[in-house]
DNA sequence: TATGAATGAGGTTTCATTCAT
DNA sequence: GATGAATGAAACCTCATTCAT
């Protein structure tokens, strides 16, 4: 038991860290130091400065999978649209919470070198996967118009990115909620037959900053 | 003029090497054996590893910012249109054409340490605002729909940074022309108040993949 | 405990590698290389090459001030004469004891740069200083002839870094003691009024070598 | 003739060179810039940075030696005298003159290496042994008191280095020639029988600073 | 003779990792 | 398990010297 939270101690003193110095300035020293521990017992956890970086992208891409859920079309265009918001919006709640993991993710894994690349590449390509299985079944229920749904994904995938990219290097934005909501009908309006699209874009726009 | 070719031949070398190992793994070493360069040569043309992946930084984001403009309103409704096609092709044209510049800016010069961080954000900003004072003008034209500058200027952004992305990093993908086309059916949907997306959507669209 | 007799063996070995090559020809290899250390152990106890130097400056520099006292007037004209000569062996014996030490100090600091330069040059006015107001004070009590203080201090300080250098570069000299008897009678005929300087030349010579 | 020309002025460069920042710091673009000259001219006229500063070393040793002369005992008591006085001031004349020379050879010749400690220590000792044949002299003819030679010639060389050292560090000191004078009574009543010595002594003092 | 671009040996320093206590 | 001193590979950069023009 102590072994575990001694653990995650440490995974947290190295996020934070990673976080604010970015991979390569960050040093064992630094993380130590945060965590009050002797250098020899952070090896006894990790095996070495990368693998620590490893683990922690891993749990960020964990904490993405647990928030993205494959959309479901037995409930109906309602259903679908409620889908695709629980989806953007979990994404942003865990990374929103955190800056820190937020910038772990948007900022200092990216180029850090070939084998986090890919890993990172891949992460990102399965949620494309995902998103484009999406597209997919909206343009078969009709609800998505005719496009290149690999084009449409990479938009949207980025479109959150760039957002999560400015929250996380403290660019100042519209409040949580009103800016995924504002990211929602974006994306409504992009993808979306203009029948449902226009019924969404009703329902929310107040005003236009 | 020998003094130029040789400083072009060592900024292209560190180039490469730059987008192959990041640079953090590339060595001046790395550098100057592509080069075929003694080691104090690398020094008589740059003062350090940190001021040639700068100078690498500041031409890439001079290439975008040459192929980027304001739009001017002046010329209606097709005009505009055309002036955004422009500069989103401008700027796949300038970072398709070498897979090495869209790396650096894309993925290498990401998170490397608080100074470039900061230059690449100030750059991306600049973009933004160009974006949001396009966004503002169309608005004002009753093109563009209501919705949140900032958000959209981000949302678009974002989904061209996430296109070079991929291509930087190599996923397959339509060919460059159609898949630009595509992305911006994508932005015309997002932004344009629907008598116009429909024109330009109905103008374009040939499959669905 | 352990620590500090490690610090010891290291400045040990930077004196020695010091004194025979000389700062700049001396290496943190050849300091290393002696001490049968690892390069990053040197960096433990010293944050560089200067200052060790530094360090191993200060250090001789605050032995020859432990050995040298402002001469105290209260004890009359033998007490006078025995504290300068305290003064000048106590010198000599914390100097010959050594010949690294006084390389260090005689040879191996001059000139190595401004910083250095400045801090021996204060070194050796603070010395000069105690010997103006112990010729003052010899002046007030008719035992130092009129003279000008600032030159005379430098005459005896110079003549005591003369001997030092020649010591520290192995040229042949009288055995230590009788070295510095001839040289404390040589200061007391250009400083002291007749009467005395007679008294004290009549106690010592032997020989003329 | 051209030839001659320029080899002096870059000579004379390097002594300024040399004289400001000392040996190490000193670097060959250093003196090229300050002489107006080409990398490679440099080298058309010296073989290596050490060669330059070598011969400027050998100037120096030439320049003093030009300055002293051997006690010449024909001309009597005032002629020793007198003598004695003529090389403590060539001495300073020379070296007063111009302080980029007297902190080549007081202070950045110092400690270099084996080979330049060893020119300038022999230098040295033929100076010692000059002044110690002086004394011999001063002895026989019954002017110079007993004493050990060669600690009596260590003092009065130390004493002249002394302050040509703080003369070209920048100290400040009495006036050139009220300086000699100073010194040269400092000297006379150290080694001088008291009868001559009394005579020079009260020649002079006019204050006591 | 003069030039200055090119060379590369060699120096200092950092820091992830190991291991004896 | 925990500690932290020790390790040493590897990186960056400088600068005296060379050599083609």
């Amino acid at each position: 038991m102590r072994r575990a939270e001694r653990r995650a101690h440490l995974l947290r003193c190295a996020l934070e860290v990673f976080a604010e110095k970015g991979y390569h300035a960050a040093s064992i020293s630094d993380i130590i130091t945060r965590a009050k521990v002797a250098r020899g017992t952070f090896y006894l956890y990790f095996e070495s400065k990368r693998t620590v970086f490893e683990q922690l992208l891993d749990e960020v891409i964990a904490l993405i999978h647990a928030r993205v859920r494959r959309i479901d079309p037995s409930r109906g265009t309602e259903g679908v649209l409620a889908q695709l918001e629980a989806n953007v919006y979990g994404v942003f709640e865990a990374l929103l919470a955190e800056r820190s993991t937020a910038r772990l993710l948007v900022s200092q894994a990216v180029g850090l070198d070939p084998a986090f690349d890919q890993k990172l590449l891949e992460f990102f390509r399965r949620l494309l996967e995902l998103l484009e299985r999406s597209l997919a079944l909206g343009q078969e229920m009709h609800l998505v118009v005719p496009l290149d749904r690999r084009v449409a994904a990479m938009a949207i995938l980025g479109s959150i990115k760039e957002i999560l990219y400015h929250v996380a290097m403290g660019t100042e934005l519209p409040p949580g909620p009103a800016m995924v909501d504002e990211l929602l009908r974006f994306h409504v309006r992009a993808l979306f037959v203009p029948a449902i699209a226009e019924r969404v874009q009703a329902r929310g726009t107040r005003g236009t900053r």
